[in-house]
DNA sequence: GTCTATAATTTGATAGAC
DNA sequence: GTCTATCAAATTATAGAC
């Protein structure tokens, strides 16, 4: 197929990328339309103005945000191999797209209260398997599968260790002094030790 | 005492504020003035400009970014305790900073790079903290007192585990539902369901 | 649909009186 | 030190030709 992308896709794909750099009020619309190779009349003609344009890339990126997980939460697997299976995943999905939790967190905290209340109405879908997954840890640790923890608090282990280090990657780097593929190597290392570190501390 | 707060310290305070809440870029002089209870030209006399009042303000927030890590570090208990500490005393800090983390992470991520250099090579100490402690629990690895996890990773998931409530708190609201004082009590349980956690997954 | 030119507004910063 | 008034620059948004 190799069609061109139509304009409206290369201002979509130009305001993701300014917008994922630089937030709603650091974004800029001449950027956005010098990234697209466009200029500033045509932003307003396909997006009526920034706040439009930015709310359609904010609900792209918030789709995105827990990708696959309806695939692992429903398949028939031990509770255990579930969460080795979402770390994995996780982890490289976000190597993929380091600067989009930080982007979400960001907006989600700085940006009007309705954004949050309007998407999570819409995009439930994601939710509910989180929700499915905490019931279904609950249930393993009832019957003693797993160590008696908290099922709520056993998710955000989980999530805090795959996506803390993407967040935190600048004052990392700052910290250990490593270099840019040092990163990419503990990155990959903490697939697996993330998943034990979860077994180890589940362990019954 | 109780002394009036002098300009200087009523227009930090309200920086302080300003900045926490939009960035750096979403900030206004104007709302910093008004919250200062001044007008704008007064905020330019102190400060020369926004740039250098948000380095100001940046500085004294990086600061306090892991605060009494060196009494921890630096005691002689087993390592595990100091762990135990760590999470404990950080979350009842991040409780009263809720926002210290994100912004941060946003500011050294959206902000030039220099900011991060000059900083750590003033306050390396906090960093050397780090470090020792970092040593202290791959030497705990060596004589097995604990599980042989790389510490690099040990740490990441502590500080990960305690971080990322607060970090990501809008979103977990907005998915769980949970109410303003429902997340007060997750975050209390969090200090002994953490510490424990991290005992677990790390018992030899 | 796309552009150039320009308006309208916001916002950081300064001049100068008190 | 503090204010009012104002400027200059940046930035969003629109008008109108092609």
């Amino acid at each position: 197929m190799t069609d061109a992308k139509s304009t409206e896709e290369k201002i979509l794909e130009a305001a993701k990328q300014e917008f994922l750099e630089k937030g709603f009020s650091g974004a800029r619309m001449e950027a956005i339309a010098q990234r697209a190779g466009i200029n500033k009349a045509l932003l307003h003609y396909y997006f009526r103005n920034k706040e439009r344009l930015f709310e359609e890339v904010f609900a792209y990126f918030f789709r995105q945000i827990l990708p696959g997980l309806r695939q692992i939460v429903e398949s028939d697997a031990p509770v255990l191999d579930k969460m080795d299976r979402f770390v994995q995943h996780y982890i490289d999905f976000l190597r993929r797209n380091p600067d989009l939790p930080l982007f979400i967190m960001h907006e989600l905290r700085t940006g009007p209260k309705e954004r949050l209340r309007s998407l999570v109405e819409k995009k439930m879908t994601e939710f509910e398997y989180v929700r499915s997954f905490i019931m279904q840890i609950a249930m393993a640790g009832a019957r003693g599968e797993i160590r008696a923890v908290p099922p709520l608090h056993i998710v955000l282990n989980v999530v805090s260790m795959c996506v803390f280090p993407f967040v935190a990657r600048p004052m990392l780097m700052g910290v250990t002094g490593i270099s840019e593929t040092d990163f990419e190597e503990l990155l990959e290392q903490r697939k697996t030790v993330v998943a034990d570190f979860i077994r180890a501390a589940l362990k019954p």
